[in-house]
DNA sequence: CGGCCAGTTATACCTAGGTATGGGACGGTC
DNA sequence: GACCGTCCCATACCTAGGTATAACTGGCCG
């Protein structure tokens, strides 16, 4: 694992169908040090495969063709996506409620604070570092789980359930020795070397 | 363990400071089959501890001397505290986002259809169960491990780190039988039967 | 067909874990 | 002072875990 030294700094897309405040976000974010990606419609962003750096999402909620929520929506039957950050100069409650009990960071009035988008893009920023954290540590779990045979993974699911090695060889109709064998066969290629690693590995994945 | 086999339902604490509409939502509620409780105001409500049955707790978000807003704060200080579902007839896009940023499962403008608001307060039912069977777990096991002797507790944490018994020996300056006696001694006082159970019950006190 | 991999078992040997029994030291409590 | 709980160590014995080596089977692929 070359852990991953940040050296890609989190990218910020800006989705707003005015030119003008697309301009003027830009300029604000660059100048603390952001980087940005704009964009003009939902379907443009929706389009292209999301940059890998992206790290939140910030966008108008009323633009022609499709809302901001329904875009929400979208990325969210996708799967994973960056945190999303709302603006808008025209928002009702119900409207907002709704952006964030599909898990937005912010839902901004305008005219806001500039120091308040900050704030709420760097709250995003930081729910995305968890979240990429979180999904990398899932991914590699599942990556070596998935290279074990389907028999190691019988004895791994038993093992780990706390049983032992004689039990596992009842619970599968084997013998002992093998059930020895699958064992340390597993223990070296998931890289654990203690049963306490093992459990730790199989809670990640979920057994 | 007694299996708790949710013989009290939950009580869903109502909060609004005018007496039609309490009556009005007592009412509501107690014809799907849920039981009440009134309060006038959020001092009321906050001065008696809370009933432990609380499943939901919902709220107008105006009331005078203290907003609901307020009382959600207050709560959030004392620690742990039932879902709230807001109601209100005033409300604006920042306060509704602020209640649903500090947590709030939903936020209702008035007026709102009745199914609306059993469907809210049924959400918030089961969010509270959830958060009930969490803190249950969680306090079962941290009780278990505050029965353990400070010596039990080092060679646990040890053990579940993966360390074998005569590296933990090496470690605490113990002979290896001595940490075989308080390894078997605390695996008896947790009612852990194997290595297995004893990592996942660090896991959750969070070893 | 030959080679490879998964899966299976066996023998043998060594290490680690678990328990029973007994004993000593220390600190606090009734 | 007697008692108890915690902490420590030892001997002895048994069980469980881990590894090496070797061998057999069946399926898949070039």
């Amino acid at each position: 694992m070359p852990a991953a030294k940040d050296a890609e700094p989190q990218l910020i897309l800006v989705l707003d169908d005015d030119a003008r405040i697309r301009r003027a976000l830009d300029s604000l974010l660059r100048s603390v040090g952001h980087r940005t990606a704009l964009y003009e419609s939902a379907l443009e962003l929706l389009e292209a495969p999301l940059p890998p750096a992206a790290g939140c999402l910030l966008m108008d909620v009323r633009m022609p063709r499709m809302s901001g929520l329904e875009l929400q929506a979208r990325l969210a039957e996708r799967g994973e996506h960056p945190p999303i950050v709302f603006m808008t100069g025209y928002g009702d409650v119900p409207m907002s409620v709704k952006a964030m009990k599909a898990g937005a960071v912010d839902f901004l009035i305008k005219p806001f604070r500039d120091q308040d988008l900050l704030d709420a893009v760097d709250l995003a920023l930081g729910r995305d570092r968890d979240r990429r954290q979180a999904s990398a540590a899932l991914a590699s779990a599942r990556a070596l789980y998935a290279s074990l045979t389907p028999r190691e993974a019988q004895v791994m699911a038993l093992v780990t359930s706390g049983l032992m090695n004689k039990q596992v060889a009842g619970e599968l109709g084997l013998s002992e020795i093998t059930v020895k064998l699958h064992r340390s066969s597993l223990m070296r290629k998931l890289g654990t070397r203690s049963l306490a690693d093992l459990v730790r590995l199989a809670q990640v994945v979920g057994i």
